[in-house]
DNA sequence: GCTCACATGTAATCCGTTACATGATTCT
DNA sequence: AGAATCATGTAACGGATTACATGTGAGC
C-alpha cells in the first residue's frame, strides 16, 4: 500500500482531531498554506480512497440538516503516518517561487525593475511572516493542549524563514539603491 | 501568446548564451536545481513551441558527427522574457519540503524520531549550502563576464537560505534533547 | 431577500516527472 | 572494449489546480 503525499497530509491533520474535507481545507489555507497546499480536487477523492483502505473512518456529523461527515484515523491509518514521519529518506527541497525567478532572470531588465521587483517580494514575505504570526498565539496555545508542540515549532519556522527572506531583500535593495546613485 | 514558466525559465537561460536543450538542463541542475527543477520532457518540446512562436531561433552547432542544436533568443523572445520580469504580479511562494511536511506531523511519535528526522534535515541544508558554496567562485566570475550579477545574487540568497534553515534545526535540536534529558 | 460561509463533490485540463528509445563521442 | 557523457526526443502516467455544479444555514 503505497499512499500518495497528500494521503499522508491527509492523515496527518487527522491525528489532531476527527475533521470534515472542509475542515482539513480551512486549516491547511491558515497554517501550511506556505509549504504545503492542498485543494478540495484531491481532498474529497482522497479521503474515500483512505476509507476504502480502512485508514480512516468516516462518521456522520450533520450541523442541523446540512451534511457533514468528519473522519477520524483508524489503528492502521495512525500506524501508516507514524511509519511516514519516521521514514529516514531524505528528500530535496524546492522553493518554488516565481517572483525569485524572475528575480534571477532580470538582468534583461534595468535596475529600476529590479528594485521594483524587490520591494514586491519583500512586502510580500513581511505580509507571510506578520500572517503567520497573528495565529501565533492561537497555535502555542493549541499546541500545548493537544500535544502536538511541533505544529507551533514548524509555525515558528516559517516566521522566521519568510522574515529572514524579508531581510535579504532589504540588503539587496539598498545596495542596488547605491549602486544606481553612484 | 501565454507562456508557461517553463517557457520564461527557457528565455532566460537563452537570455546569457546560446545554448542546446541539454545545455539547459545542465545548467538549470547547478544552478537553480533548489528552486526551480526542469527536466527533458518539458525542455524539448518547449522549446520546439517558441521555435514556433518565434521567440528562438534555433541554429546547427554539431560536435563533429554528433548533432546538437543551439538555439538563441530572437528580439520578440527578448521582449516576451523582460516582459516578464517587469509584471509587477505578486505570486505566493511555496518551500516544497516532504520532510518539514513530516517534522509538523511528528507529533505522531517520539521524541527520538523526531530528533532523527531534525538531524537528517540540518544535513541536507548543510550539503545544499556547500554544494550551493562551491560553484559560488565560478558564479561571481561569470556573473561579473557577461552582465548577469543577478545569477550571483540568488546563489548567495540560496546559500544563506539554507544556511539559515540548518541553523534553526539545530536550535529545535538542542531544546528537544535537553527537554529529552529533563 | 440576499449574501456569505458551510459543505461536498466531479470533470477537464495542465503541468511535470519517469521511463523508454536511440545514437555518437570521449575517456579509461 | 566498455563505461560515462553528450545529445535528442516521445509516451505514459500521476499529481494538482480550476472550473463547475449543487445545496444548506446564519446573519443582515
Amino acid at each position: 500500500m503505497d499512499l500518495s503525499l497528500t494521503a499522508y497530509v491527509i492523515l496527518g491533520w487527522l491525528d489532531e482531531r476527527a475533521r470534515s474535507g472542509y475542515d482539513i481545507k480551512q486549516v491547511a489555507d491558515l497554517s501550511t498554506r506556505h509549504f504545503s497546499a492542498i485543494s478540495y480536487g484531491q481532498i474529497y477523492p482522497e479521503l474515500k480512497r483512505l476509507t476504502e483502505a480502512g485508514l480512516v473512518e468516516p462518521e456522520d456529523s450533520p450541523t442541523g440538516a446540512r451534511q457533514r461527515t468528519v473522519y477520524r484515523l483508524t489503528e492502521p491509518g495512525r500506524r501508516a503516518l507514524s511509519e511516514w514521519v519516521s521514514d529516514p529518506t531524505i528528500d530535496a527541497c524546492e522553493l518554488r517561487d516565481q517572483m525569485l525567478l524572475r528575480l534571477f532572470f532580470s538582468d534583461a531588465t534595468g535596475t529600476p525593475e529590479k528594485l521594483g521587483l524587490l520591494r514586491a517580494m519583500r512586502a510580500r514575505h513581511q505580509e507571510v511572516a506578520a500572517s503567520l504570526g497573528s495565529i501565533e498565539p492561537m497555535v502555542s496555545a493549541l499546541a500545548q493542549e493537544n500535544g502536538h508542540p511541533m505544529h507551533h515549532e514548524v509555525l515558528n519556522f516559517g516566521i522566521g524563514l519568510h522574515s529572514w527572506c524579508a531581510d535579504w531583500c532589504t540588503q539587496l535593495e539598498a545596495r542596488l539603491t547605491q549602486g544606481e546613485s553612484r
